[in-house]
DNA sequence: AGTGATTATCTCATTGCTGAGATATGAATC
DNA sequence: GATTCATATCTCAGCAATGAGATAATCACT
């Protein structure tokens, strides 16, 4: 994986612009909001570090992140609308087309008409689909419990909590909120 | 925005195959890191929450994200190996170059070269790219303290703790742990 | 039943990004 | 000073994913 290389620093020399005087100096404004950026990044950066893992897991079975999210979701909740299945994955309405077909394709996911509505259109699991999530399944839940091992339960807990109030605050503020 | 659409649910009824007697029954492992999971499932949503607000905010400047990123790093650390800025931004050795090419061809990037190690080159910001990252940098700060403003002073403080621990040790568990 | 607004899915051009390999330099050993 | 291994960046082919627009069906109203 070329994106990480857990290097030594040899320390060296900075170049000429980067030592003319101040040259980059922050500005004060930064001090502001330094605790809700720092908030920012560490999210970032443990997002990605459990995903590491969740996609390090997933690639063993030869999926992506996004084809196991689908089977997932259809695993646990029976067959849903590729609209709910997109809101659910968190994917474009492209992208839902894009991993259905594929899935469909490698025989694990089939579309089935909505009796109610001839425009939508179900997705459902087919036997070798619901084989599969079926038995990778619990080997990846316990990846991810390694994954998020670093926290005691307590700690998960509140994690937990506070991470579903944050989300749900900043997915409601998506339309623009007064100042 | 096609990927978000929320819109009421009329409840449409379930195709054949999903009524079909306990045809997508989970099975009982599912129970025993649901925890776990549901940690990893909010993690996600807030990170996917708050950074629509990143990119939304990035994007009226027609930068991406990314871009954005490294404009930052070089603001606040001064110039940077190509390869430190690929650990800060978390992106590919390819996309390092590919994203330093184009900030080099928008003016607001340079490289230069290290006078100790001529493999290596600096990237530096130049009178414009400083000009600009200085100018959007406090309203993105600000954006992101909306973002995460569904959380008292309080509560930020302990998520960016919990959330530093969980990083650091999922980090570190990369290469593969005893169980 | 007809009209228009809304909703669901699909099409497709574009693109950002990855990752393996190439190239070039540096450090260490003989 | 040659050789070998490690490191830093760049090249490039390939692909997943986006998002605007097309198509089709439904709903709300009259």
């Amino acid at each position: 994986m070329s994106t990480r290389t857990p290097s030594p620093k040899p320390a060296r020399q900075a170049p000429r612009s980067a030592r003319a005087a101040g040259a980059h100096a922050p500005a004060a404004v930064d001090e502001r909001y330094a605790e809700e950026l720092k908030l920012w990044v560490v999210l970032s950066r443990a997002h990605a570090a459990v995903g590491r893992h969740s996609e390090a897991d997933i690639a063993r079975h030869g999926l992506s992140s996004a084809e196991f999210g689908i089977l997932e979701a259809l695993y646990h909740k029976g067959p849903l609308l590729l609209g709910d299945l997109q809101r659910r994955v968190l994917v474009s309405s492209g992208g839902t087309t894009f991993l259905v077909d594929r899935l469909e394709k490698k025989g694990l996911v089939a579309r089935e008409a909505c009796p109610n509505d001839r425009r939508a259109r179900y997705a459902v699991l087919t036997g070798a689909g619901r084989a599969l999530i079926r038995r990778i399944f619990p080997d990846h839940a316990a990846a991810i419990a390694r994954a998020v091992g670093g926290l005691t339960r307590e700690e998960r807990r509140a994690a937990t909590k506070l991470l579903r109030t944050l989300g749900r605050a900043a997915a409601e503020a998506d339309g623009g909120e007064p100042g």
